[in-house]
DNA sequence: GGAGTTTATAGAACGTGTTCTAATTCGGGC
DNA sequence: GCCCGAATTAGAACACGTTCTATAAACTCC
């Protein structure tokens, strides 16, 4: 039981997939995740369904993650790496570090606007892991932090650079999950970003 | 049946319960869920245990509460009801608006990390909440917000003393959660928050 | 105080996340 | 090629949120 656990480990981490055929059946099943999300949000994410379209029995599912908790927020890591990426390739325009990473999140958050449901399913998810999930939510939580401290500046981000990038990922999260359901529009979210960057960074 | 509904919705709201046995029996069930929720957290909130324990049927529970959510963040709301009432007879000491929310913020968060599994139970439904559990959220949210702007302030809040509150409960929120995911030690959210409130407040 | 309506009760039933079991297949060392 | 432990599979089983059904109790209005 113990080398199996310490092998389980690896596949949840998405590090050192031993096979091809591992990263495959990764791959595929976050890939099925993400189309039942984006069709019917985090409902439609049955462990079932994402099984059979992924191809692969329930319980492998349950080998490479653990819950549907740690399921989706991998999933949202991974699109985050794709929203990082893109932005890698894209100069932020802006003279500012407000006016940088206003751009970058009006980006963003127009970007997961563009698919409500996944962004349901992935934000409900990550707000509702628990101790378990905590790696795959620290993960998250960096991914987003850096991409904050990035629009800020070229330089390795100060201490209290980072502190910033973290409350804005903060409002930026609550209001996501505002509008996802149906608490705020999109132009409150808007508003309320642009407020609150500016509070933060003028 | 559309009397029936419109008497329900009376009694999820918490208002005008028609008979005192039914103001008891709402009473018994938010007690019961406080109970459980403070020995096992969310999970062991299990309505069949609420309904026994509240002695009401679970037929009745649904009846008052449409979802285990409601039922959570309903009671959030009456415990924040309590706290705002005990703050309400201190005088809150700080010359500032940056000590008086401080002050405020540490007494809650202490308050709230004395029970930690109540306030597992309590942010991870808040947190779950989907757009059905809207009216739920949104007082609650209300709660919070006007929690800090009458720290702040004994005037009517100004519309930017508004954002700067909500700013502060998204991040009070986002790191109670963190501290309750075992993310965050005390220390990191006493931190976080004194950080956050000194970028917005001084 | 009786008829009709609303509310409460006990408990079965259902759906979906999760776990378990038994059998099969895969991959690496001989 | 064969063996062995690990990985995968199909599917049963279980837990808990939620819904449904049938019956009883509690109100309301005459």
């Amino acid at each position: 039981m113990s080398p199996s656990k310490s092998r389980t480990d690896a596949l949840m981490a998405g590090e050192e997939l031993s096979s091809a055929a591992q990263r495959e059946r990764r791959k595929r099943i976050v890939d099925a995740t993400i189309a039942l999300a984006s069709k019917g949000g985090f409902d439609a994410v049955q462990m079932r369904a994402v099984a059979d379209r992924a191809d692969v029995a329930l319980g492998t599912l349950y080998r490479y993650f653990p819950s549907k908790v740690h399921l989706l927020v991998s999933s949202l890591a991974v699109e985050l790496e794709r929203a990082q990426e893109k932005m890698d390739r894209t100069t932020v325009p802006g003279d500012s570090a407000y006016e940088r990473v206003l751009f970058v999140l009006g980006r963003i958050t127009r970007g997961l606007q563009r698919n409500p449901h996944l962004t349901e399913a992935m934000t409900r998810a990550f707000t509702f892991a628990d101790a378990s999930a905590g790696a795959e939510v620290d993960r998250v939580a960096w991914l987003m932090e850096s991409m904050f401290t990035r629009a800020m500046s070229d330089e390795d981000p100060t201490d209290e650079q980072k502190a910033i990038a973290r409350v804005i990922g903060d409002v930026w999260l609550s209001n996501l999950v505002a509008w996802v359901t149906r608490r705020a529009t999109a132009t409150d979210v808007a508003n309320r970003l642009e407020l609150t960057v500016r509070l933060l960074l003028k």
